[in-house]
RNA sequence: GACCCCGUCGUCUAGCCAGGUCCAGGACACCGGGUUUUCAUCCCGGCAACACGGGUUCGAAUCCCGUCGGGGUCGCCA
């Protein structure tokens, strides 16, 4: 017997010919991402956009977009722009101009029109509510077959299998056909989508063979669910991408976490940049059962990144919503600013704690915890100590860490084996919170004014003459 | 109901295809300890799973069958 031999070229370097480089298509590859422009963008949906683009990316394939617009009710202008903010938010960069489904309808009616003339489709009115005759596709009553790139074989006996519906009777084309129609023609070779659509799948595999078209692959994504092993929705928790956008979190955080929902490399990495995803990335390693999301993790992730941050953008960012929340403007002495940013910058794990964070540097009338206030300041001795380490502050000659220290230190007297007796209500004094950044350095970013004016403050709070919200 | 898919720690998962090196490894979470004046970080330690039942085999998380459980689909959503 006589075996053909097929010759499969995954990559084709580029040719150097003397000094010309010649960029030789090193796959063909072609993959797409079919959202339904709705407004939000669901975090399956991303996934799903991100396992494919990595996919193409691995492959030196193309990534594409379709937007499925038919529905006028959903698809705005508005819907359109946000879809594709996120994606750029994400860094989901695309390789040809966007495909609109609605721009297609009357080459799917075509294609409809054709299937009837070639006896494979037919029009029924059955179960029409008067409106007229829909379209059904002559769905053929054998077994269908086809290896998932993930779950492998999967197969339906054929007389479980119906006509169904590829245009209403409005006239209007159906998802099955336009789909499959769109796919052919933008060449789409692999089809990875969610496990939503394995049913489709079988219908959609006699579409292609009634068009005369090749099959691509098709690979089916787990869902992602919630606790209930339901399809993750919004009455789960945020679950569209504005929202962790929204939220502070990192696109390469959210990116990185997304990849490890239903895929890992194979060895122990989790926190891996772009580059590495897309170098590890491998359909065979794709699960085939449900994940469900876990915001712990993600919160992990994103602290990860957040540390890695390059500090001048983790600085641009920072001012940004400082600025944004009134507590820094152009007027703020910028060095004071940087010296703040140094000191809570290991603590900021998403970006809304950067506020909490930062309120008492930049203005006196701070909140205070009150849980911290009673713990450390309303306590017997606390108010003399504080007016006497405010003395003591105020006739230094040098305010620096080891002065404040040292100060700090004699102003207890003999009772120098507890300095936390005195540390703690001078932190709930200078900053209303019970935990922060060291204390000494944290004062001398404050500097003697404020601290000052803070440790007065703090001594009346504590002898009860005054009295704090919250 | 029929059909399709899925089932390892609380969660994400490694291991399964090519049975022994797995009294099941990693991560997040949680608990305890250390570091720190505090919080976070960091370090160390701990808890915790092969859905169940048969079979094959010297040996099964890994192969086979069944049961149970979960999800999806079932002619005008995408």
């Amino acid at each position: 017997m006589f075996v053909g031999i097929a010759l499969v070229c995954e990559e084709q370097p580029a040719c150097t010919i003397g000094v010309l480089t010649v960029e030789q298509p090193s796959s063909s590859v072609r993959v797409r991402f079919a959202p339904s422009p709705t407004g939000q963008v669901h975090i399956g949906n991303i996934r799903t956009a991100i396992f494919n683009w990595l996919f193409a990316r691995g492959h030196g394939g193309k990534f594409l977009v379709r937007v499925e617009d038919t529905d006028r009710e959903r698809s705005t202008p508005e819907a359109i722009r946000v879809l594709f903010e996120v994606m750029e938010w994400l860094g989901l960069d695309f390789d040809e101009d966007p495909v609109y489904q609605s721009a297609c309808v009357s080459r799917h009616k075509q294609v409809a029109e054709d299937l009837i003339a070639r006896g494979l489709a037919y029009k029924s009115d059955k179960g029409a509510s008067g409106m007229g005759e829909a379209i059904l596709f002559r769905m053929p009553k054998e077994d269908v077959r086809f290896t998932d790139l993930i779950k492998g074989e999967i197969a339906k006996p054929g007389d479980s299998l119906q006509d169904f519906v590829i245009v209403r009777s409005d006239g209007t084309p159906v998802f099955h056909l336009a789909n499959v129609v769109d796919d052919i023609d933008m060449g789409i070779t692999h089809v990875i989508r969610g496990d939503d659509h394995v049913e489709n799948t079988f219908r959609h595999i006699r579409l292609y063979q009634a068009l005369g078209a090749p099959l691509p692959q098709f690979g089916h994504l787990p869902m992602i669910v919630n606790h209930q092993g339901k399809p993750y929705s919004k009455r789960d928790g945020a679950a569209f991408v504005g929202e962790f956008r929204d939220t502070g979190y990192l696109p390469d955080a959210l990116f990185n976490f997304l990849s490890l929902l239903g895929w890992n490399p194979g060895d122990d990495r989790e926190y891996m940049p772009r580059e590495e995803l897309v170098a590890a990335f491998d359909l065979a390693r794709v699960q085939s059962s449900p994940a469900q999301m876990d915001l712990k993790k993600l919160s992990w992730m994103n602290g990860c990144y957040m540390a890695d941050l390059p500090i001048a953008l983790f600085r641009e960012e920072a001012i940004r919503r400082l600025q944004a929340e009134g507590l820094v403007d152009a007027a703020t002495d910028a060095a004071y600013v940087e010296a703040v940013l140094e000191l809570i910058r290991s603590r900021v794990k998403v970006w809304p704690e950067l506020i909490e964070l930062a309120v008492y540097f930049f203005r006196e009338d701070y909140p205070f915890d009150a849980k911290a206030v009673r713990k450390r300041l309303l306590k017997p001795g606390v108010s003399e100590l504080l007016d006497r380490l405010r003395e003591g502050y105020a006739g230094l000659s040098e305010w620096s860490e080891s002065a404040l220290d040292e100060a700090l230190r004699s102003a207890l007297g003999a009772d120098q084996e507890n300095a936390g007796t005195l540390i703690h209500p001078v932190r709930v004094a200078v900053s209303g919170q019970a935990g922060g950044p060291g204390l000494f350095e944290m004062l001398q970013v404050l500097g003697r004014d404020r601290v000052l004016t803070r440790l007065e403050r703090g001594s009346r709070i504590a002898a009860g003459t005054l009295t704090v919200g919250e």
